[in-house]
DNA sequence: TGCGTCACCGAAACCGGTTTCGGCAACAGG
DNA sequence: CCTGTTGCCGAAACCGGTTTCGGTGACGCA
């Protein structure tokens, strides 16, 4: 009926126009050009002549082009992104890093106006296949490899593919290796001058996972420290595999019900390190003057812990945006080798050390009063 | 010289070969068929025998073949990635809920061979521009928008595009969006509920951020349960902004020094709660005793404060994977009006809350004697 | 005037897939 | 035996860009 009056306002509005997505055919169309010619101007090749690139680079504006990621990646082998693989199988102990971490790596590629895409893994063998599939997908471009093994797969099936990539932390065999890392072994080392400097001398290690690169390395760390204190080295306090909290308390209370116990422990790791105090609580001991611990990451929990632990925190963001840009210079065509960089963890200095209270066996005979025999 | 010895054993592990990707073209050639065949049969055309298909599966799987994911993106449009755009804009308060958050997304995506693509914006004007590049050049076949404003203009821009997007949360006008959140209101009026079967009368709110939607949702869940309970709201009483603990901490000051402090409060935010408990320890008072704490989101941080914080925990993993969930089958064609789902926040009891010592009046007085005179 | 340069742009191939269209052989039905 | 389906595949267009290759007109110079 109302042939006369085709749209109402509110048509205007609902179906609008469907605003199709421009393409460089209709950017040519408009102005007269071919595609070729007006992908070169946009491009900035030489033999277009001042004029019409910058005709081409108004219209394109007014217009709203942008060329699209894939048509351009089809034949550029460029997809503008770099990737990132979380592996989920290691529980959340992933947890703590990610965050900022992320953070930090989008936020450097998108200032280049790259994006970062992200894929989760299940497995071990999920892993590398997530790998292998972003990789024959062409989604990305470039890998960030997070948590680095000693001897790590991932790194055999990307050299092998000539596909760059960035590892966040260091490995066995670095050749034809970008990396940035965090120097935890440094920070052991300093950990253990600190608690000397207090007086400690019975000082024990509680560290992450074996398979991990950096666990070695922190606890060379922490032996090296040791060493340069002079202070000897008791086999039976220097424990590993702690990466939850639960863990910590685990390995925490069988150094505790030795006897000879630590006046200080060190940990690899806050997780475990919080762990640690706990059980330290547990056995009736003020963590800081009993006992003193230190940690290592600088997880938040860390802040609001009782008493706040004493922690070398790492800037995961910095560290995720060092690796971003190592990774495009890498794709951009800059050796491994020149592509190194590491980190120093910052002293947090909190309350969970201190100078010791006694010497080791007063502790032992504390423990003892507080914990009900087991026997 | 030793062309008789063309390539060591070195250069043939170095070299080796380049790996070039094998593409449908490779394929078509190995098994004597078209290009077009052959997409047909890995596509599950029915006009393809089933004798070919499985040669063409066959090979394609010995010759390690996938397809190029742009190259396909380029003729169905198809991305196979849906889009996270972060703004880190407003600080770091986006900080407690993107890890797990991120981790839910992507695994959800991932088991469906899709991708996250993550994006950072620095800005407000940054962050649309954003959402507008990733549309233009098609990176991505959906969003999530996370942090919804009560009038949000990402929403517009998306529905103008006619580009598929979840909502974590709820925002002003609802047309046209699908979205996920978590029922605030419930868990502020739960709380409420909570503290007033235990004796509490008068309760204080520590509203969050004023343009985001769940700051009026929350605040009217409390309101509710305040009537529902019988309590008399005092508006001095009733706050918002904080979304930190130092904000936190500010606006609980300014309660507790008021001639009849509350004997609890309800934080919109746990990040605000703890500078509320922080607050309450500078006037003097034991929370969990004297002042009672109620937050909500479910941060780690809660876990290790001194007293542990009664809080509402939101399951950011899940949230994430119903996003995720809900946002490719909103690409697959269901109708946004469909998917609409309101998750519950848990109640975590922890030691932050208990019954009231004492009245108001009381309190005021130990605050006056804790807290040194001002003037 | 004739010829070589050079600046600038058009035409077309190409990237690696998907999708449409049409043709051929085999087979069934009349 | 002829025709009409049907099953199956080849050929070619197409997606939206990039890149190579030539060709044209203006200009300088002999």
């Amino acid at each position: 009926m109302s042939e006369s009056a085709p749209e109402t306002a509110k048509n205007t509005v609902r179906e609008a126009q469907t605003e199709r997505r421009v393409t460089i055919n209709d950017l040519a169309d408009a102005l007269g050009l071919t595609k070729g010619t007006v992908s070169r101007a946009l491009n900035g090749y030489t033999d277009i002549s001042e004029t019409t690139r910058h005709r081409v680079a108004a219209m394109a504006e007014t217009m709203g082009y942008r060329a699209s990621a894939q048509a351009r990646a089809i034949r550029t082998g460029r997809a503008h992104s770099i990737g990132l693989v979380l592996n989920v199988d290691a529980g959340n102990a992933h947890k703590p890093f990610l965050t900022d971490f992320i953070d930090g790596i989008s936020r450097a590629v998108s200032a280049e106006n790259w994006t970062l895409t992200v894929a989760t893994a299940i497995s071990e063998t999920d892993e590398m296949a997530t790998y292998r599939r972003l990789l024959d997908e062409k989604k990305v471009d470039g890998f960030i490899l997070p948590r680095t093994r000693i001897v790590d797969p991932r790194v055999d099936l990307l050299l092998r593919a000539n596909m760059p990539f960035v590892l966040y932390g260091r490995t066995g065999e670095m050749e034809g290796c970008a990396s940035v890392d965090v120097a935890g072994e440094l920070a052991m080392r300093h950990a253990v001058e600190l608690l000397s400097g207090l007086g400690h001398r019975k000082i024990g290690y509680v560290g992450g996972g074996a398979v991990y690169n950096y666990a070695p390395l922190r606890l060379e760390g922490f032996l090296d420290g040791m060493r340069r204190c002079g202070l000897a080295v008791d086999p039976d306090l220097i424990t590993s595999g702690a990466m939850t909290p639960d863990e910590g308390h685990a390995l925490a209370m069988r150094m505790l019900t030795r006897d000879a116990p630590p006046t200080a422990i060190v940990a690899a790791l806050d997780q475990a390190a919080l762990g640690v105090c706990a059980a330290a609580q547990a056995c009736g001991l003020d963590v800081g003057r009993d006992l003193s611990v230190i940690g290592y990451d600088g997880i938040p929990e860390g802040a609001y812990a009782r008493p706040p632990l004493t922690t070398f925190a790492v800037d995961r963001r910095a560290a995720g945006s060092a690796l971003a840009g190592m990774l495009l210079a890498r794709i951009r065509g800059t050796r491994a080798e020149d592509l190194r960089q590491l980190l120093e963890a910052q002293l947090v200095l909190r309350g969970s050390h201190g100078p010791p209270a006694g010497d080791s066996a007063a502790l032992a005979a504390r423990i003892e009063a507080a914990t009900p025999a087991t026997a």
